[in-house]
RNA sequence: ACGAUCAUCGCCCACU
């Protein structure tokens, strides 16, 4: 039974209800995993009534089946409802709460977020986090920066979603403060820095981070690439691509963008959707009618 | 037997 709770939650995150489904329909004793797999899978593709009869449908319902009915209306912008089925929870966790927190601040109801935030008997690191992220989003930097300082745990998540948000005002002022102000980075934050440099096309900057980190990864290279293709330097890009010790599509994808070059496209070991218009977008740019009707012949996703 | 599988945030890089 366990194998198969576990099939119908892989395809449910895959988006495959169907299978999700048939798996569900072959086990003879599903037990409330199982429910609660097909439950979700429901949820997270947007089948509200489906979900909802299966809610109905079980015969025992945990905690987690009232998260995922309260995930599964407030996903879909059912606030009201999502409210109501969280005041029905008979016993609510951490889980449950942030929940709730969640679907108000996406919804851009911050003061309710607030409300329930405020109210709740504990909070975790998530709790914490998805307040941060509701400031941030709104533009109430005051109060995500507030947040980030009350907090009791070391959040590297908050405090990058709080660095992002002031990148974006593209005050890089305030952004190098909160930057610097962190007393914990991660990976992420470092190239968050780097990327909110070379697109604010403080370029020497981002290249002195680049410099400066501990470790690198992909996207740090990646950002490298972008950097001298901003700077219109495709000997650069070039270079850095040489260099740097692994690839992705992004890789590929940001040099094809910085060189605009065919060769570059046929060569290229994997492509996506992205990858194809950035190839149609530079054939139209150079007045290419024929070659780009080519193209989109051969796309595989047209969007 | 216990455990393991299910719900809430998931933050950084490519086209538009």
């Amino acid at each position: 039974v366990h194998k198969a709770n576990v099939l119908i939650a892989s395809y449910g995150r895959s988006g495959n209800v169907e299978n999700a489904k048939i798996v569900f329909d072959s086990i003879s004793q599903p037990d409330h995993y199982s429910w609660n797999s097909l439950l979700t899978s429901y949820a997270r593709n947007g089948h509200l009534d489906a979900a909802k009869a299966a809610f109905d449908g079980m015969p025992l319902r945990t905690v987690v089946s009232w998260g995922s009915m309260l995930a599964a209306f407030a996903w879909n912008g059912h606030l009201k409802q999502a409210r109501a089925v969280f005041d029905r929870i008979p016993s609510c966790n951490v889980i449950s709460w942030n929940g709730m927190v969640t679907a108000y601040a996406r919804s851009g109801c911050i003061e309710e977020a607030r409300q329930v935030f405020n109210g709740m008997p504990e909070r975790d690191v998530l709790s914490w986090n998805i307040m941060v992220q509701g400031y941030a989003e709104n533009g109430v930097l005051r109060e995500a920066e507030k947040m980030v300082s009350r907090c009791p745990m070391h959040n590297v998540m908050s405090w990058t979603c709080l660095f992002l948000a002031y990148a974006e005002t593209g005050n890089m002022k305030d952004a190098k403060a909160s930057f610097d102000r962190m007393l914990v980075r991660d990976l992420v934050t470092w190239n968050a820095m780097i990327q909110a440099y070379t697109q604010n096309e403080y370029l020497v900057e981002a290249e002195q981070v680049f410099r400066k980190m501990p470790t690198r990864e992909v996207a740090s290279w990646n950002t490298m690439i972008q950097l001298f293709s901003t700077a219109n330097h495709l000997e650069g890009a070039k270079a850095v691509f040489d260099e740097m010790p692994e690839r992705n599509v992004i890789s590929w994808t940001s040099l094809l963008c910085a060189s605009s070059s065919s060769t570059v496209f046929e060569r290229m070991p994997q492509t996506s959707w992205i990858t194809w218009n950035a190839m149609l977008a530079a054939v139209c740019q150079d007045g290419h009618i024929e070659k780009a009707l080519g193209l989109l012949d051969k796309m595989p996703l047209k969007t």
